[in-house]
DNA sequence: ATTAATATATTTGTATACAACTTGAGTTTA
DNA sequence: TAAACTCAAGTTGTATACAAATATATTAAT
């Protein structure tokens, strides 16, 4: 569930709060819980099997990077997608794909390549699944994480996460049931056209090559806005 | 002490939450907090006539903004300041200035205008405050928030926020006392050259103009570490 | 019937007692 | 003497009762 790596020297607090926010955030941006669902402390305190404290502590993380409003005396609710943020986001994000090979590139990895190969066959059996929608936003996600290992400024990778758990969303939300086959096998080409530019070292062409994708990503968006949302 | 402008329409918690944050940041990057000390929860819970729970919501933020640590059973300390960290985000924030002008650069209001002047006037008399060094990290830190006026894009400025409060400290840190008048004459000066560009509308050379500002500190903290800190 | 006012129930925010953990001084032991 | 152990004091993490705020249902007035 996009769990990241973390150091073993970390307490039992530190991971039972990794645990809880992950878990809730890929809950976000996969539509279990869709924009406007009212989270209950008291309910996620019993799935949890702890207090509402630690509980309390996630949410707050949660509503700082966008995903939750947090109303007093009325509940926390999943924050909707608004398109005018969405598109600043993209526009940002466009922008910030050009940095990768600014600032300290990291050369891909064996394991990195594997994880993108494991993934493009993720993309081939997508539409079999039985939530495709669903399953298609989880392998965005783990195909962006994937990329963001050549990332070497880590404030900059910081700085992309985050901006793009804001933006993951809009897969599910906006994609059409009869559509995701065809997006699959667009991320498919661009997990091959990755693939190669990375085996030449040619970040700048893998820069612009992602930037595509967020152009595209924007552009969809626009044309989803006029026919309405 | 760097409040930034809030809505009206928040509840009295989120105003308290404000002020005790916003306080304790300052305090951080003006190094009344120096590197190391401890954060006692239970002091910070007196002098704010609040008790620990709120509190704690405000050192977890500042946890995840980088300037706390917090250790169980041990204490809140404030970080250290990490040259490599610091040349990163710095490497970061560099190409970020380049995006003001090509990502919606708001036009500088007559009220922007007028708080650049006023801080040009306040450079002048740095050297005569009874704490020149500090005077100099808060006189620079609203220059930097009224520069972020220019941004229009509003998660490149949150971004840039973020980043700039992760390397503010480091002038009250590094500046030698000597040098407090010859940093003050060189803002002064740059913010004539920043206010005669903003009145041709010139953004791409004021985006240079701020690259060079930060390439100059880049430059700055890798002397110094040599020097030794 | 509609609307405004009120009361009640529900939910988040705060205060506080206690648990888990760290630290350091003191003690013991090799 | 030095290293390992023990324990006590102090700090943050959690659970929980209560306060503050909101939403909903009820009632009364028009």
């Amino acid at each position: 569930m996009f769990m990241t790596e973390m150091p073993s020297n970390i307490s039992e607090a530190e991971q039972r709060f990794q645990w809880i926010y992950q878990t809730l955030r890929s809950r976000i941006i996969l539509l279990d819980y869709q924009p406007g669902t009212r989270l209950s402390e008291e309910q996620l305190a019993d799935e949890f099997k702890v207090s509402r404290t630690p509980i309390r502590r996630v949410l707050n993380r949660l509503e700082v990077e966008g995903l939750l409003e947090i109303r007093h005396g009325a509940g926390n609710f999943v924050t909707e997608l608004s398109m005018p943020e969405l598109l600043e986001v993209f526009e940002l994000r466009m922008e910030l794909v050009r940095l990768i090979d600014v600032l300290a590139p990291r050369a891909a990895s064996a394991n990195l390549i594997q994880r993108l190969q494991n993934l493009q066959m993720a993309c081939l059996s997508i539409t079999k699944h039985p939530k495709p929608k669903r399953r298609f936003a989880e392998v965005n996600v783990e195909v962006f994480l994937s990329f963001m290992d050549l990332v070497g400024n880590q404030p900059l990778r910081a700085v992309q996460e985050q901006l793009f758990y804001r933006t993951a969303r809009m897969w599910p939300y906006l994609l059409d049931e009869k559509n995701v086959g065809y997006e699959a096998e667009l991320l498919h080409a661009e997990i091959s056209e990755a693939l190669r530019l990375l085996a030449n070292n040619d970040y700048p062409s893998f820069g612009h090559l992602y930037r595509c994708h967020l152009a595209m990503a924007c552009q969809r968006l626009a044309t989803m806005q006029t026919t309405g949302v």
